[in-house]
DNA sequence: AACGTTTGCGGGAACGTTCCCATGTAGTGA
DNA sequence: TCACTACATGGGAACGTTCCCGCAAACGTT
């Protein structure tokens, strides 16, 4: 006991003396239960006298709650796991971030592990994030190929998915086929009767619903669906770069090109420039998401803007209720067409 | 002790067994300090029959520690703590991807925090890591204009600084002059006498450094330093774009130019490119850091490649003996230079 | 054979919180 | 005045681990 004590004062006198919730009872002449009740932050904020002084004790002493002990107690964390492909993606970052300031804005922390688009690897990301206590998952991973979803439901584990959705599991996404069917639209309305489409890989539903946005649009002004148009690709710039060679290469090539997202279209505009033609002069070209890149190239790209801060709300509106829904829910926001220089009448 | 059976069987059902330390004892025929001490990771592997029947009968029952639990009793989290800007920064992405690559391969975890850039941001940012239990901070975001490094000293939290340093706390960088000397050696080699500087800003040493090795390397050449080719930005595109019209509206404009990040390079290539000229044709550009895009580029870009894998280890490693150093170390990690296509020859 | 030394294991007390429950105290209505 | 509710408080048992000790058995040395 003695022993024990003393390590504690060392302890304390190499770092800032350890605060415990003992210590402002004890200094404000209450209890310990007492101390916890008034600085638990998901009750109602009392407004005694007592309360008062606690709290004014509290700050004075510096104390700061063990959070390891409160989690052991409360049996959960106030934490939430993110999975995204990658960080460096300028897209899951904004995403990313969006979460981190919604789930602050509710008292939570969020916190990330990445996949690299392994397809595997999104176990080993829950595993460890799942290890670490977290109370849900937020996936932005989905892919139709992948059955994840039902272990994490199986196991109990809350989750949601974002930006994609796998149609069964609840969702916070951007409405994909309106972006789709808005940005084709936008390229209408100045005229353009060959579109191209940088498809996108099939097995993300956010590529596959704004491929549907694009038919829909093009079917709606009475053309028809050339499929020599369009053309499947990665979300990566390079891929957006091959695509593109491949539609300039038709017999007839389009005078617009709507590119699955900014990436592709960064590619496309590579190509298009490598070729010897201007962008807008010669081909149209919009993306999708609206990295804050895209704004300040050499030709300002016109994109799809996607509100990720309110598909972060509403994710961890969706996560809270996890489990407790009786349909998977499927919530989708709505993005706008941000038009810049790289969209233009067809000559 | 009944109804706690019952409530702890209903919580059971509900999602998956709850198993704890004592149920993998009482399964293995073992007491739970055997079993705590036999899964251990920071031990010596155990090798007895019994640390083996443990480990299966652990696997077996899909027993996952409760970090909670641990943290309390053993006083740390196994967790770091990451602040930077902001992570759509490919930089800074990239920079804790390689963090949490290197904690993860030494047991550990990284959670991040940003501060958008804003000074004071980093006090908010800390306490919420802070708070979270983090066992010591990595910070990115040391400028020279800030005293937030002693407060951390004085409350005895461990910390190291990367990318930048203030040349007073434990620092893990690349090595910023030697990079700023090689890249504009590349110049020199290819023949360049007039070479531009956007030069960053002032407050990161990363940025200064870099800017010294720019000097040194011209001194070296035998050439007058003109300081009409120097010119300051922030780390942003647009910043790169102005500072290249500066540049480039000189009497004598520079032949090459050589940026401190390759965000600046990019501003600069739209300014370049803006103005009617070609790069490398007209104006030979080299950027720093080699962040994915800048591969994929109409026009590749040449750049300086920074180790940060290594940057990530280093850090990780000087973070484990903080406090314990008697002098504050500094590690500087070696750059590359990339040569692409955004260089050529004088003509 | 006697005696250290090492090794493996179990009991049980922490770690700092939360939260159930019991107790006390003030306020309301008859 | 009494009974009743409402509310604020304190005592103390959890939460699941780790880790200090004590004990016993195995091992090596003289």
């Amino acid at each position: 006991m003695k022993a024990h004590r003393m390590t504690r004062e060392i302890e304390d006198n190499r770092r800032g003396t350890r605060v415990t919730l003992h210590d402002v009872a004890e200094a404000a002449g209450v209890s310990k239960s007492t101390v916890s009740r008034i600085l638990d932050e998901r009750l109602p904020r009392a407004n005694n006298a007592t309360a008062d002084r606690v709290r004014q004790v509290a700050t004075e002493l510096g104390y700061i709650r063990d959070v390891a002990a409160a989690n052991l107690r409360r049996g959960q964390s106030l934490t939430i796991g993110v999975i995204v492909p990658r960080l460096t993606d300028t897209v899951m970052a904004m995403l990313y971030e969006a979460l981190a300031r919604a789930s602050a804005r509710v008292g939570r922390f969020a916190i990330v592990a990445t996949t690299d688009d392994n397809p595997g690897a999104v176990r080993t990301a829950a595993d460890s994030l799942l290890r670490r206590g977290v109370d849900g998952l937020v996936l932005a991973t989905a892919r139709d190929d992948d059955d994840f979803t039902e272990e994490l439901e199986q196991r109990g584990v809350p989750f949601v998915l974002a930006l994609r959705s796998d149609g069964r599991s609840p969702s916070s996404v951007g409405d994909d086929q309106l972006g789709g069917y808005l940005a084709t639209r936008h390229l209408l309305d100045l005229g353009h009767r060959r579109i191209g489409l940088i498809a996108g890989p099939s097995f993300a539903s956010s590529s596959r619903l704004r491929a549907e946005g694009y038919r829909q649009a093009v079917r709606e002004a009475g053309i028809d669906l050339d499929p020599e148009l369009i053309v499947a690709s990665t979300f990566g710039i390079e891929s957006g770069a091959e695509a593109a060679e491949t539609l300039l290469s038709r017999p007839v090539p389009p005078t617009a090109i709507f590119a699955v997202n900014d990436n592709t279209a960064i590619g496309a505009m590579s190509t298009i420039s490598r070729r010897g033609l201007s962008v807008p002069g010669d081909v149209s070209l919009i993306g999708y998401n609206d990295i804050p890149l895209v704004n300040l190239l050499p030709t300002p790209l016109t994109t799809v803007r996607v509100p990720f801060d309110q598909i972060a709300v509403e994710a961890l509106d969706l996560l809270a209720h996890a489990g407790e829904v009786q349909e998977a829910e499927i919530r989708r926001a709505t993005p706008t067409v941000i038009p810049r220089q790289s969209t233009a009448r067809c000559r």
